[in-house]
DNA sequence: CTGAAAGCGCTAACAC
DNA sequence: GTGTTAGCGCTTTCAG
């Protein structure tokens, strides 16, 4: 190894003793200004960097949180996971990220990492909302907030109101005119699933209208599960004059399936989806429900950051509110004009 | 914290010294059968983990290899990560996944953590051929890969043969009749993009054509940058009758613009690009150079870890080969079935 | 306000 | 073969 410059080094520069050098560095004030000088001057000088495994086994505690993401591949998390960056370096935390790619395996695997490296937290959007486990960080008292979903444990989270987004959503398909509306459902244990498709639930009982089972079906938030689902409602006899995808990627299956037998939105059947959806932006401008990722991965960073500080409070629950966009694919005027 | 266990409970309980735990514990054969016996039987029991910072500290090295993207977004480095994490995990190593955001601020941040958490080696997706800084790495002693793109200075990397492969795609372009193929190419100092470049020149030399420099416009990899190159392409008066775009997202935004003016391909235009895009489902069934992603994750990995384990040989080149999938974009005859 | 000394948990020399 | 000892680089009492 590169012959690392340490704390002694240093002091001997600077012609103090370690102990002064580590105050300097840890910002603590009863320091004389001209000693840190000199500390400061001979760490410029030096290029000095403190090693961190010395300090956290000294301390018995890491700067880094750990990340784990259900699918890295959806857009849905870019942003989100700038927030959670953004906030955690402001505090001199660093990020590590990891995808556990919606498989139960992959992300014990990872939760176990987060364990074993003391990790000082970790934010998790879990691949199951009663199959995951969180017990070794628990054991460890490492803190843990959930985002995007929740878990049946109980520990923070951050989330969007599921059931009133998709609510409107629903409502808005019925006020353009839908009678008979499906839904591409995310898979039964995640909790987004199950609240998108509540708020479906309720506007249909709001408008007073029957919930039909068979205009229900499930994907897998994926794009191929999507696809399929869509395709089964699709050719059904009685076709749905709208659809309403529970997310972003079975989104894009849908549209796959539509194109495939030729059918496009408005004109054919008004669509609506959850999530941003930029990046595609060779579809039809969509009528969409849409998510402050952004703030989403921030607050539960400095939630996450309360509770390494030492927060013992009940779990909390942060809800924050999703936004309906109209656009084309559901707007028959607009789509006129 | 958790009052967590160490190796001298664990030698306590099996009534032997902590040396002879590490000793088990790091595969010495020099241990007694009944030693190790009671040891594996006392870590069991105490559900003992060693400590990672303190094995860090102590042997100077870590087991953790960092894994910086240029975008994570790109379903190109999904499959990628899965083969730098297969491999890695085969030999005991974590990854620590980072993504720069093609922003060469944010990747000299995360070189500099990779140094000051003394990982023990970085495979690396450089944001620029000319201005990304490795230095601190080097003079840390911690080996370098990069992946998809290669750098200035002197490090391993794996790649595929992307003026091959470009030059394919646009020698099928003109095969296929095309006269006139304009190309979205890359970045100026991303060598995927000068290589993509050259492909497509050596292609029309190759074809006795002359390389009309109206017909070359640079995207900067992503959709929008690919959206205005496109366009410009397309509102020439003497529009292209094929184009070629130099990366996945660069081609969704060019689909994104040949649809605003009602062109589809193979009809108005032909159409090819590079990277797989299973993902854009329903898109029409593009012509793609495809890369294999996964092996590029998995050699580049065994590549770090040979470097790690103390080869100091000169920087080797691994050159893997990128192979056209012709489909429907740019097939009249199969377009015609 | 500053320094000396101890120790976080582990492994590698060195004895026996 | 196994145990004892020292020390990786840092922070934190405890004296002064």
């Amino acid at each position: 190894m590169g012959s690392r410059v340490t704390i002694r080094d240093v002091a001997a520069v600077a012609e103090v003793s370690p102990a002064t050098v580590s105050r300097v560095l840890n910002a603590d004030e009863r320091v004389a200004p001209e000693l840190r000088e000199r500390v400061l001057a001979a760490v410029e000088r030096l290029g000095y960097r403190p090693n961190s495994q010395a300090r956290s086994l000294r301390t018995q505690a890491t700067r880094v949180i750990g990340l784990i993401i259900s699918d890295i591949q959806n857009p849905f998390f870019t942003s989100l996971v700038r927030g959670v960056e953004d906030a955690a370096q402001a505090s001199g935390y660093s990020v590590v990220l990891a995808n556990s790619d919606e498989d139960l395996g992959k992300e014990q695997q990872y939760l176990r990492v987060a364990a074993a490296e003391q990790m000082a937290g970790v934010i998790l959007s879990p691949a199951s909302s009663s199959r995951t486990r969180i017990g070794e960080l628990v054991h460890e008292e490492i803190p843990v907030v959930t985002i995007d979903r929740r878990i049946a444990a109980d520990v923070d989270s951050v989330a969007v109101d599921n059931v009133a987004g998709a609510r409107q959503a629903v409502e808005h398909l019925l006020q353009t005119g839908a009678r008979r509306v499906g839904v591409i459902a995310g898979p039964e244990d995640v909790s987004t699933a199950a609240d998108r498709l509540e708020g479906y639930r309720a506007a249909l009982r709001a408008a007073g209208l029957a919930v039909d089972p068979e205009l229900i079906v499930r994907g897998d938030f994926r794009i191929d599960g999507g696809h399929r689902a869509a395709a089964r409602l699709l050719d059904r006899p009685d076709r749905p004059d709208a659809l309403f995808a529970a997310n972003n990627l079975m989104l894009i299956g849908t549209l796959d399936a539509m194109a495939e037998r030729g059918l496009t939105a408005p004109a054919d059947l008004l669509l609506a989806g959850f999530d941003e959806m930029s990046w595609a932006g060779f579809a039809p401008p969509l009528t969409l429900v849409e998510q402050p990722t952004y703030e989403i991965g921030r607050l539960a960073t400095q939630m996450l950051l309360r509770r390494i500080a030492g927060g013992t409070a009940a779990a909390e629950h942060v809800v924050l509110e999703a936004t309906l966009k109209v656009r084309a694919s559901s707007d028959l005027v607009r789509r006129a004009v």
